[in-house]
DNA sequence: CTGAAAGCGCTTACAG
DNA sequence: CTGAAAGCGCTTACAG
């Protein structure tokens, strides 16, 4: 590789300084610098033959304008270009907002092999940030500067610095979730939660769930298993027939259950989920939309006022409750 | 948003020189500079404490070593995350192969709303070029300065500087379709291109095709047509009913033809496409396999290459002819 | 074994 | 209207 042309080489060529070779470059005439016209054109024309390209960095490095380029940095070893992954749909959202905002997009990737990797953030004006959050001195950091780092999901750090996140609103939809089956209900509603997810979301979920319960006097009774249903979990709901399942994969579980007992889900039980349908496929329970792009999007939106000092403070995107069968009829 | 902690807070905290402070923060002791055990545990939790992150930027700008970054440019304005895109496999290939060499990917997209943005090619190793290329200086000028940009697909540059590509090795492929074809037919081969394609390949494919059939004495004739059948198209091909298509959409436009007249792909009529089935559904002809996804990952590979010094010349993926029907049976 | 100095390629006050 | 100088945050010879 030959030796880079840089502004010096153009300069010098059309003998004027460095800082009028600039102004003219970056089209930055007008501020402190003139520059006439014929000098203009000369070094524009210059600059062609030469090949000229501006170092990037350095124009970062001496200016602090970022690079309207957002990062997007992921926990996981894979990312998520498969359309079939968990995360696509925040990525398809993050891609379709930044191309409209005008901002290319860094993939900060394979986290583990590479922890330089996370300082690379600093090539971009923001960094949106996907998966479980392991540690990691440089983003704890970040955080505490207030370097515009947005979460997908609720997040704290040890610290209690503020933490910058999009994420669903669950409160209104767990209500909403909550008079769907109430209204279908005799008995108690049986809440299933697992062992398996530990993640925030499940605390606030359960939280919101319980409050309006207590608030609106609706019985309510928590059931928890692990990864297979135990027999106290499903005598109870086979009473109840009223069912709230934390997570997908929960109700799921309990598919084949009612089909033993020749229940059919919508006639004889009645239940929800607690969790945006994000493979799909879980049309006879009542859940939530998945709006995981719209939340990408959001997170490219947030990003973007903060990089342009718009001041946004925590975004959150509301999941619209779908209605199905399992809770409308009756 | 705070002032950035630097290297010279660090350095200043902890009483060394920056020098120290950068050898034992990048892990280069050694080279130049040493420093004492306890000097290094008390820089690198100052660090900690204070909350330093290198910044990429000037690292690069210092050092020249890139960052483990590609860039994957398109001059198309949607980048291809829509699985159904016809570049989606390129993209696909190039992640996963990018992920496996360790390095990171910057996609720099919308080319025509801000054409800073061809610049920012210099924040990566080098990048990787899709879609139609369109004149852009810097591009040019990278390209003249050897900047490692790949192509997929091949490409010239007016100025006769050698590009850097890897393409599908069309000569083989071409020359067993023809094989193929030739076993089952009669009548000269029909060849039909349309004035819609008239990109390389198209050239390429036209030029090996026929000097494979002049060496081997296989009479074929060329008809051209534009977006629909012209009626001498119709009889060349229903006389000689051995017929290879440019093109998949060509094949596609014929479907009807042999159905009216009752001819059965593969029994009555025998041929095959001169393209990559990457729509898939195309299983009634012969044609070539969908490699795309291994194209980008070979591009990754020939960047990374280039990056290291290996050295590699214009890379060239083989593409399977899949046998089908249309020229096994008989 | 350690530190002072030069410099990567730019831009931006500032002095003329 | 134009140019010389300082400096962004680093690293790397090089001199001690």
């Amino acid at each position: 590789m030959t030796k880079r042309v840089t502004l010096s080489d153009v300069a010098k060529k059309a003998g004027v300084s460095r800082a009028a070779a600039s102004a003219v470059l970056s089209g930055k005439i007008g501020k402190s610098i003139r520059v006439s016209e014929e000098k203009r054109a000369e070094i524009l024309s210059i600059a062609k033959l030469l090949g000229y390209v501006p170092n990037t960095a350095a124009q970062y490095l001496k200016s602090g304008d970022n690079n309207h380029i957002i990062a997007v940095f992921t926990y996981e070893n894979a990312f998520p270009f498969d359309p079939n992954s968990e995360y696509y749909p925040f990525f398809a959202g993050i891609q379709a907002e930044a191309e409209m905002e005008g901002y290319d997009i860094l993939i900060l990737n394979n986290w583990a092999k590479d922890k330089a990797r996370s300082s690379r953030i600093l090539l971009a004006s923001g960094a949106i940030m996907i998966g479980v959050t392991r540690d990691d001195e440089h983003i704890t950091s970040l955080v505490r500067q207030k370097f515009p780092l947005v979460f997908v999901g609720r997040r704290h750090i040890s610290s209690g610095i503020p933490v910058r996140y999009v994420t669903f609103s669950y409160e209104p939809s767990v209500q909403r979730i909550v008079d769907l089956v109430d209204g279908c209900s005799a008995g108690p509603i049986v809440y299933i939660t697992s062992t398996l997810s530990n993640a925030e979301p499940s605390e606030d979920k359960a939280l919101f769930l319980h409050n309006y319960c207590k608030e609106r006097n609706i019985p309510i009774e928590d059931v928890i298993i692990s990864d297979s249903i135990t027999s106290e979990a499903r005598e109870k709901v086979l009473a109840s027939r009223s069912v709230i399942f934390d997570r997908l994969f929960i109700a799921d579980l309990f598919a084949p259950v009612f089909k033993e007992n020749n229940l059919i889900i919508g006639e004889d039980v009645f239940g929800a989920i607690l969790e945006d349908d994000w493979t799909g496929g879980h049309e006879i329970w009542t859940r939530w939309e998945n709006r995981r792009r719209e939340l990408g999007a959001l997170a490219v939106e947030y990003l973007a006022s903060l990089h342009e000092g718009t001041g946004l403070d925590d975004s959150f995107i509301d999941i619209p409750v779908i209605e199905s069968t399992s809770t409308k009829i009756r």
